[in-house]
RNA sequence: UCCUCGGUAGCUCAAUGGUAGAGCAUGCGGCUGUUAACCGCAGGGUUGUAGGUUCGAGUCCUACCCGAGGAGCCA
């Protein structure tokens, strides 16, 4: 079944045609435009090569070279990719050093390759064992070569009989090392945060973060969706998501006034007031009335004081736009993306997530597969404040139609309740953006959140009010002013569509999968208040 | 930003208002195809910062800084 990948290439330039609202899970393949079957599945290009150098060379072809050696990825000797009995290069890091006096060390070296370190065998008889490695500690940047083996111990399957060892790179003073092979607590590892992916937990959690972003990429481009680089740089701080970043040039100590005493910021850079984006959708919405399935993937910025394991100020949003679609469409959608995110973690990372739920939650893994195989619950906020009328758990805050939905409602709703993802659709107007499609009601919006257990709200979107006048009445009750809308309105005003979308927290997603509860940890360099070290 | 709890060795934590200690890590020695190895010895401290109460403060009080949990804002 294996397919050559320029074959794959010519067979999607061929596919045409329309494109249904089903949903395509990535490695999957399959053209939802034909029957599903054997012939329509494409499997992904296999990684070519096991080796870690660049430009890529396989083994193979440097043994033609008459070369006895090839750097090798770690995870590629674990995987046995390699034959027993191959003289073979690993380039890594040392996680730990144990010493046998009878005339050898076991080194366990890691790459960032795989969860596991390999374990080097370093014996006696090597030329710099009693001046080197014998000196090695955790952190020794080291170069080793030698014959793959099966391992004679317990604990893993191959090492490496080692017959030369170089030490690229010392740990000046190990006492003070801060990384050492013992547990360490997260809020430590966060004030170390630049040696922190040398650790087993920090590592696994920037592989699976990867693999959810690779499978984001995947799963947009395989159900036809235009990734669309929406700016960073804004002039409009009046989107309603929050508070923004200013980004001047001006002199602050000295800033251009005004006659009426204010700062002249048309003498700033952009002859206006900028800030850094605090959503993309807006954006996205003309590129999806143009292009019809669309999303965004980039940073986003929000300069709220929250001190919370949830918020960043800098965090990473990912927002789909489909055109000629509804909130149910939205929801969908939704459903498909989470769960082809999940099952993407399930298929590739199986080392990292054994990790997690060994080591940080139990249930990391078991409610995975959980999730990929149940459909969400979806309920109408009024079922919603009906069900949490009815509910025999005392809360905190009353409920009452008409108000927002407060953590422990919605932890309720999808954690006792439902037990599963909920989808929570249709909440009155006044608590939710003005650009939400009015109900035929006249008082709930065709808003929707995704509310998944233990991490809270993951999704939040809606069906956007492509009638002009309809906009237009909803900006001026909201107090804002249609004319810093004027492109946002020309939308409406030439061959409008409905069309719907959401906004994926990607940080929140990677707290979920990893079961690690502090967003800070999840991101390689956080910033949130009074957080910007790295 | 608000409420609650916390900050002691490189790390994780003990210590009734009365001589600051343990485990791990590090160094040295011992032992072993080892598995966060194990055994022995050693070094390692302005107890978050600044004041205050007291004969005496890690411990009590005040302010500030930092962290955690919860809340608000939201993704």
């Amino acid at each position: 079944m294996q397919r050559s990948c320029g074959r794959r290439i010519r067979e999607l330039g061929r596919r045409q045609g329309p494109v249904p609202l089903t949903y395509l899970s990535p490695g999957m393949g399959g053209d939802p435009a034909s029957p599903p079957g054997p012939e329509s599945r494409l499997p992904s290009c296999p990684l070519p090569t096991p080796v870690l150098s660049f430009p890529l060379r396989r083994p193979e072809s440097q043994h033609a070279k008459g070369c006895l050696m090839a750097d090798w990825k770690i995870s590629a000797l674990l995987a046995g990719k390699a034959p027993v009995g191959e003289t073979v290069t690993v380039k890594g890091w040392v996680r730990t050093r144990r010493d046998s006096k009878a005339g050898l060390s076991f080194v366990a070296v890691h790459d960032g390759t795989a969860f596991d370190p390999i374990q080097v065998v370093a014996p006696g008889s090597l030329p710099n064992y009693a001046g080197e490695i014998q000196r090695l500690t955790t952190g020794c940047a080291v170069v080793c070569t030698g014959v793959l083996a099966a391992s004679q111990g317990k604990g893993q399957s191959v090492e490496i009989q080692a017959t030369n060892i170089e030490v690229l790179g010392w740990v000046e003073d190990p006492e003070t090392y801060p990384v050492q092979p013992k547990r360490h607590t997260m809020e430590y590892l966060r004030e170390i945060a630049h040696l922190r992916p040398r650790t087993n937990t920090f590592g696994a959690v920037a592989r699976v973060r990867n693999c959810l972003a690779q499978a984001t990429h995947r799963f947009f481009h395989e159900n036809g969706f235009y990734w669309i680089h929406t700016p960073i740089i804004t002039t409009s701080d009046a989107e309603g998501a929050g508070e923004a970043f200013r980004i001047s040039t001006l002199d602050l100590a000295n800033p251009p006034r005004t006659p009426e005493g204010g700062i002249d910021w048309s003498q700033d850079f952009f002859g206006r007031e900028a800030f850094l984006t605090v959503s993309g959708q807006l954006n996205v919405e003309a590129f999806c009335c143009a292009m019809t399935r669309v999303y965004t993937f980039g940073p986003t910025f929000r300069a709220e004081n929250s001190n919370t394991s949830r918020h960043l100020s800098e965090f990473w949003m990912i927002e789909p736009e489909i055109a000629f679609a509804d909130l149910s469409d939205d929801a969908d959608l939704a459903e498909a993306y989470l769960k082809s995110l999940f099952r993407a973690v399930l298929d590739e990372r199986g080392d990292d997530m054994a990790f997690f739920a060994q080591h940080v939650e139990p249930e990391a893994v078991s409610r995975l597969e959980a999730f990929v195989d149940t459909s969400f619950e979806r309920m109408t906020y009024t079922e919603a404040v009906d069900h949490l009328g009815k509910a025999k758990k005392a809360f905190e805050f009353p409920v009452k139609w008409g108000m927002d939905l407060q953590s422990e409602h919605e932890r309720y709703l999808c954690e006792e309740l439902c037990k599963r993802p909920v989808v929570v659709m249709d909440y009155p107007k006044e608590i939710k953006a003005f650009y939400m499609r009015l109900n035929d009601d006249g008082r709930t919006v065709a808003a929707m959140d995704v509310l998944a257990p233990g991490i809270g709200e993951i999704i939040g979107g809606s069906q956007r009010e492509e009638r002009l006048e309809v906009l237009d009445a909803r900006i001026t009750e909201m107090g804002l002013d249609l004319q810093e809308y004027w492109w946002y309105r020309d939308l409406r005003k030439y061959g409008t569509v409905p069309h719907a979308g959401f906004g994926l927290g990607f940080d929140r997603a990677v707290n979920y999968v990893t079961g690690v509860k502090n967003i800070r940890d999840v991101i390689p360099f956080p910033r949130a208040p009074k957080l910007a070290e790295f």
